[in-house]
DNA sequence: GTGAAAGCGCTAACAA
DNA sequence: TTGTTAGCGCTTTCAC
C-alpha cells in the first residue's frame, strides 16, 4: 500500500501553488518580497507536499554546510563523548550537526576521515590529533576548511587550539606524591604520545627534578600499548609489570582514569592494596572517580568546556578579521583515598 | 604567502592533464576504460592540485551520501558513546560516516535533528526514540530513508529494531531482590518513558505478580525528572525521597548504572549503608560498575552489540528483498555487593 | 511581485 | 578511447 513516494522538491512545490520555483525560492528566503497571498499559497503547498530543501544541492550553490567534523581519540571514551556533548551544544543553535569519528591512535583512520570530511565540504573540523606531524591539518586549514585542535596545546602552529595545561596537570600529581614521601614513581602511558599524554610525563619530570631528584631514575616511564578499545584491560595487564620493578616503584600515575580503573583491577587481582602497597593517580575525574573502591585521586579538567570552547574557536573563524587563538584551561589536582604515605615496612 | 587556494575540482584536474572533465571522471570511477598513459597523466593531475571530488554534487547526480545519522538521548552518556562506537565501527568499512546528536528526551531537538538529517539526505537514521509517536520516523522511513530503531523493541511497527530484552532484566533484578527477602522495592525512573525504562519497570512487577505480592503495593514506582545532563545529580538528589518512603522500601533498582552512582553518592551523604541498609541495583554493568563502592549489582547488556546490530540492520535496508527485523538481545543479571538480604532489626 | 535562465561540480548516456 | 552534452535541486541575478 506504501510505494516509497520520492522525495519531493521545489518543482512539486511551485507545481502546487500554481508558481514558479524562484517564488518558492523567494518564499523561503526572503519572504518579505513575496506577496502575502502568494506565500500563503506557497507555504501550504510546501506543507502539503511536505517540502524538505535539499542540503547537498543548497550547498553546490555557496550555502555553507551546516555539518562539522569531530575527529577524537574514541567517541566511547567517557572524555571525548563529553568534548563531543560540549561541541554539539555549542553547535546547536548555530544549526549545526556533528559528524564524529574514532582514530584509536591510528594514522589511517584519521587520515580516512579527514578525507571524508573534506569531501563533503564541512563548515570546520575539531580535532584532537595523537601525531606531531600536523602538516595535513594545516593543509586543510589552508585550503579554507577551519580546522580547530582540542585536548592540544597548539603551540607556534597557525591554528586555534584548546588544551588543558597537562604539564602543569602532571606536575600537580608529581608534587603530591613527592609531599607525601614517594620516590619512585611510575607513569603509566602509551607509546604513541598524543600531546596530553606527553605533557603529563613531562610535568612529572619536573616535579621529580624541582624536588632534587634525578628524573630518569625516579621516573619508571611506561609506554604500553594502550589503545582504544581495550585500555582498560591492558592497564590491568601492567599491573604485573610495574610490581616487579627494580627499584621498586611506591605510587603509579596513570594518563587517565580509564587507564587506573583498569590498573586498580589489575592490583587487586595481584592481592596488592591501595593505597597501603601502592597509591594510584589517575587522570580527568571522570563521574565515577569519587566512587571507586578507591576513591581515585585525581587531576580534574572539565572535557566538556574543551568542547565548548573548540567550537566557540571554530564558530570564531568564520569571522573575518579572525586571528588564530591558542586556549589553555587549568586542571586541579583532587586529592581522595588512592594515595598515601608510602609502606614503610 | 598563503590565501587560502580556493578548492580545485575537475575542471582544473582537466585542465592541467590536458583531458576533459570526463576523462577526469572515467580515472575515477572506471580507469580501466582510460588509456594507461593518459590515466597516468590525470592521476599526476589529480595528485597536483590536490583534487578530492565533491560529495554534494556527486550526491546530486545521485550517488548516495557516505552519512549515517544517529540519534540518541545522550551520546555524552556512556552507554550511548558505546552504541555508536558499535555503529562506526560497522559502517566505517563501508565507507560511511557518523552523524551523531542528542535529544535529552526532549522533542524539539528530536524534531529538529531529524529536520536536518532529513535535509542533508542522509544514507539512513538509527536512532533511540524516546516517545510513543514514532509516526514520524514511519513516515521518514516510508518516504525512503532506512530508519532503525535501537534500544527499543520495535513491536508491531514496520521498522528494523534491536533491543533488549528489557522485561526480562527487571525481572531477573526483581527476582534476584525477592530470592534475598525484599517485599518492598523501588524503581527509580525517569518522567519520560523510553521504552526501556518502561520495559524493565514492566519486569519489576511481573517478578513482583510472578512471587505473589501485588505490585501496586510492593513497588515505589519513582518517576523523576532524570534527563541530561545532570542524570547522577538528580539521582542523588532521589535518595531523601526513596528513604522517606512509607511504607519503607528496602531495596531499589535504578534506571541504570550511571543513576545508581548517583543514587549511591545520595544515600551516602545520608549516612545510609548499601547495602546494609539498602540494596541498589543497576542496570548495563557499564565498565566502572564493578569497581564502585560497593561493586555494583547490575543487569549487563553490550551497547557496543547494539549499535553494531543496527548498522547491519541498517545495511541491510539497502538491499532489495529487504524484510524489517526485530532483533532482542538478552541480557544478564551480574550480582555484586550492592545488593544483601533487607536488614533486620 | 513574479518568472526565466544560468550555473554550482559532478555523472552518465551518447557521439565522435 | 575520448569529448560533448544534459541535467541533479537549488540560488540568484535580471527582465518583465
Amino acid at each position: 500500500m506504501t510505494g516509497r513516494n520520492r522525495r519531493s522538491g521545489m518543482r512539486e512545490v511551485a507545481q502546487a501553488a500554481g508558481v514558479s520555483v524562484s517564488t518558492v525560492a523567494n518564499v523561503l528566503s526572503r519572504p518579505a518580497i513575496v506577496a502575502p497571498e502568494t506565500r500563503q499559497r506557497v507555504e501550504a503547498a510546501i506543507a502539503g507536499v511536505g517540502y524538505v530543501p535539499h542540503g547537498p544541492a543548497r550547498q553546490l550553490r555557496g550555502v555553507p554546510s551546516p555539518m562539522v567534523g569531530s575527529i577524537t581519540l574514541d567517541l566511547a571514551n567517557p572524555f571525548y563523548a563529553e568534548v563531543n556533548r560540549g561541541i554539539e551544544d555549542r553547535l546547536a543553535p548555530e544549526g549545526c550537526l556533528l559528524l564524529a569519528g574514532s582514530t584509536d591512535l591510528r594514522e589511517d583512520k584519521e587520515t580516512r576521515l579527514l578525507r571524508l570530511l573534506q569531501a563533503q565540504a564541512v563548515r570546520g573540523v575539531i580535532i584532537s590529533p595523537f601525531g606531531t606531524d600536523l602538516s595535513r591539518l594545516l593543509a586543510l586549514s589552508r585550503q579554507g576548511t577551519p580546522v580547530v585542535l582540542v585536548d592540544h596545546p597548539g603551540d607556534g602552529l597557525g591554528l586555534c587550539a584548546v588544551g588543558a595545561d597537562d604539564v602543569l596537570g602532571g606536575r600537580l600529581a608529581g608534587e603530591h606524591l613527592l609531599a607525601l614521601g614517594h620516590r619512585r614513581i611510575a607513569y603509566l602511558g602509551d607509546s604513541v604520545n598524543p600531546a596530553p599524554v606527553a605533557g603529563r610525563r613531562e610535568g612529572l619530570r619536573q616535579a621529580l627534578a624541582g624536588f632534587g631528584l634525578d628524573p630518569s631514575a625516579a621516573l619508571l616511564d611506561l609506554r604500553l600499548q594502550l589503545r582504544p578499545p581495550s585500555l582498560t584491560e591492558a592497564a590491568a595487564a601492567a599491573a604485573e609489570q610495574i610490581l616487579s620493578a627494580s627499584p621498586p616503584v611506591t605510587a603509579v600515575v596513570c594518563l587517565n582514569d580509564t587507564a587506573a580503573l583498569g590498573l586498580l583491577d589489575g592490583l587487586e587481582d595481584q592481592g596488592v592494596r591501595v593505597p597501603q602497597d601502592l597509591s594510584v593517580v589517575g587522570y580527568d575525574d571522570l563521574s565515577f572517580a569519587r566512587r571507586l573502591t578507591p576513591p581515585l585521586t585525581t587531576v580534574r579538567q572539565s572535557p566538556y568546556r574543551l568542547g565548548e570552547t573548540a567550537a566557540d574557536l571554530l564558530l570564531d573563524e568564520a569571522r573575518d578579521r579572525h586571528e588564530h587563538r591558542q586556549v589553555r584551561l587549568e586542571p586541579e589536582l583532587v586529592v581522595r583515598a588512592s594515595t598515601a604515605p608510602p609502606y614503610a615496612p
